[in-house]
DNA sequence: TTACATACCCAACTTTCTTAGGTATATTAG
DNA sequence: CTAATATACCTAAGAAAGTTGGGTATGTAA
């Protein structure tokens, strides 16, 4: 993640856009989190490619390789196994922002 | 954080914290932040006693140390320096909380 | 031919957290 | 008196997940 402050969720969003999306390839995952964040979030392709490799490893996604414009492009899509994780790991991440959001908002008088 | 899904935040956690309530001890604060999300995190004192003393090491933070009923207690209190640093991290925290969450919502039908 | 966007990747390093302990006092249950 | 639990501080070794700083290659626009 281009913006530190906020880690450990780069495997959650892959999933999430893949649920998303059926199919999608790196450079492509880099673009779509730029776009939904409005410039705000921008994903490293050295954090993330590494991070496909692993999930590939883990059986949540597979691959498919296709020649687009003279250009490769690696295709990835969820498992049954990475559908499931997905559900899974989009509501822990969800509940995770709403606790930190709960410490963050005790506190404060009313302004 | 025992919740592994958000990391990078303890530190602006800790300065929140110390925002809220002029100066805390590090147990004081392993229980706030317990109580604070409803028992749903929980920040471990091994994570939490080195980042304390990186941020008195970094300046943003000062102690004083009390004993209190037999037991010792190292207060924590922010610096100038510190409470400036809160208000700069607290809201990048929010922004990054803000933009996860766009990332995370966009592409839901409606159900 | 230079620059930029597209498209994949790796190695070395750093930061941050987890795991797994250690020390010590006060209080409660038996 | 003893054991367990809560309070209260701490460290060292290792893992996990990033960042930094590259590399390769094609297509397109200036």
């Amino acid at each position: 993640m281009d913006n530190k402050v906020i880690k450990g969720s780069l495997t959650t969003i892959i999933l999430k856009l893949l649920e998303d999306n059926s199919r999608m390839y790196g450079y492509e995952m880099t673009r779509e989190v730029k776009e939904r964040s409005q410039d705000k979030m921008q994903i490293t392709e050295a954090a993330l490619y590494p991070a496909l490799h692993k999930l590939v490893e883990e059986g949540l996604l597979t691959t498919h390789t296709e020649m687009v414009e003279g250009r490769m492009r690696k295709y990835y899509s969820l498992t049954k196994k990475g559908k499931k994780e997905t559900d899974v790991k989009v509501e822990a991440l969800k509940a995770a922002i709403e606790s930190l959001q709960n410490i963050l908002n005790t506190g404060l008088s009313h302004g």
